[in-house]
DNA sequence: CCGGCGACTGAATGACCATTCATTCATTGC
DNA sequence: GCAATGAATGAATGGTCATTCAGTCGCCGG
């Protein structure tokens, strides 16, 4: 029975190897965003994840390994849910309408990710040049893309360009999550969305 | 003659000075551009300013205070500024398109600045309660009163809140802002402006 | 000239903390 | 049982700066 031995045993022991993995992950989310990057340290992390400080060198390369994670975990998730989230809708403006609610849910359902997100990730240039030109560029053309054919399919003004309107709807978006971020009032950031997406296609004159 | 000589010596002295603290301050914009805050070193911006380590603490509390200062100097100006442009336009298009020049060519005008404001100063969340808080507030308080006014006098749809269309109108700019530093090719970030503006106030809807 | 003042210097100090690695511990196959 | 394996530990290391402060320098009034 070598296969079932093996497959048993990868289960055995892959799960909470992944689990663990997680758990810092987690954890540096936690300390991150209550304490900001820089003045953080490895061993708090390790601690509130429940492990000993050189345990996190055994699942990441170095603390900026950390932040990166946490950062293409978060955009990869982001990506795949808004694909398959447009997949089904064919109005134009209710998939702007639905990239929003996902784009303010995920963020507004974990405070600390957003702080995260919104705020450590933005703490130099190397990293914000590196982040901006992979993930965060298929984020805005999947926005760039979905305006283009709202254009094509006559629901939007052609005299716009689509990739000014993507930036003006992340921009938006983004000041949205992190007015809500730093706001101290609870209130539902999800709500924003339609806001949002309402001014942006209505306009503000007359 | 001693009011004279007093003038004469507060004259003398008083300017060197305040060149000092300002080629520090200007010195300081570049290092954080470059390297980061986190990165910099209190020498590194002492060495570009032409002066000793130590000058720097005779002019400023702590490495956190050059930072504080980058934005607060830059804060007061850019609302100074602003007051002072709205006060002899009255059609209320005209003033948030007046707004919208000012805040993306100041931010064109210097990259390095650009990059301390977009990036550098959000690098923690300590700090961006700190700001989000005063003049951060002010400046939203500036476009959120335009709108307002706007409203009153017809121009703009009273069903929209002043806040949200404020805080959209800001993320665009600040988005463009954010985009134009990180991108390699060189535009005139100015121009973005009447874009924005046109967009948000006549809609991407047709 | 001289004495004193204040601006300026930069080497020395003292913390701090990411990362390493010798050691311990638990689990596995035999 | 008993090696063998490798995951996990956490104390020790080494390097990095922010900040200080004893001393230098140049200027000014007398």
């Amino acid at each position: 029975m070598p296969a079932a031995s093996a497959r048993r045993l990868a289960a055995v022991k892959a799960t909470p190897a992944i689990d663990k993995r997680d758990a810092i992950l987690r954890a540096a989310i936690k300390v991150f965003a209550r304490h900001g990057y820089f003045q953080s340290q490895v061993a708090d992390v390790a601690r509130v994840a429940g492990v000993a400080a050189g345990t996190v060198y055994l699942y990441f390369r170095s603390k900026d390994d950390l932040l990166v994670s946490i950062f293409e975990r978060t955009m990869k998730d982001a990506i795949d849910e808004g694909r398959a989230a447009l997949a089904d809708v064919a109005d134009p403006v209710d998939r702007l309408r639905r990239i929003a609610r996902l784009h303010l849910d995920r963020l507004g359902r974990d405070r600390d990710l957003a702080v995260v997100m919104q705020v450590e990730l933005r703490q130099s240039i190397k990293f914000m040049e590196r982040f901006s030109s992979t993930h965060l560029q298929d984020y805005l053309n999947i926005i760039r893309r979905t305006i283009s054919e709202g254009q094509a399919a006559g629901a939007f003004r052609n005299d716009v360009s689509p990739n000014a309107a993507a930036k003006v709807l992340f921009g938006a978006l983004d000041e949205m999550a992190t007015n809500w971020m730093l706001s101290r009032r609870k209130y539902a950031l999800a709500g924003d969305a339609d806001v949002v997406v309402d001014l942006i296609i209505g306009g503000l004159g007359r």
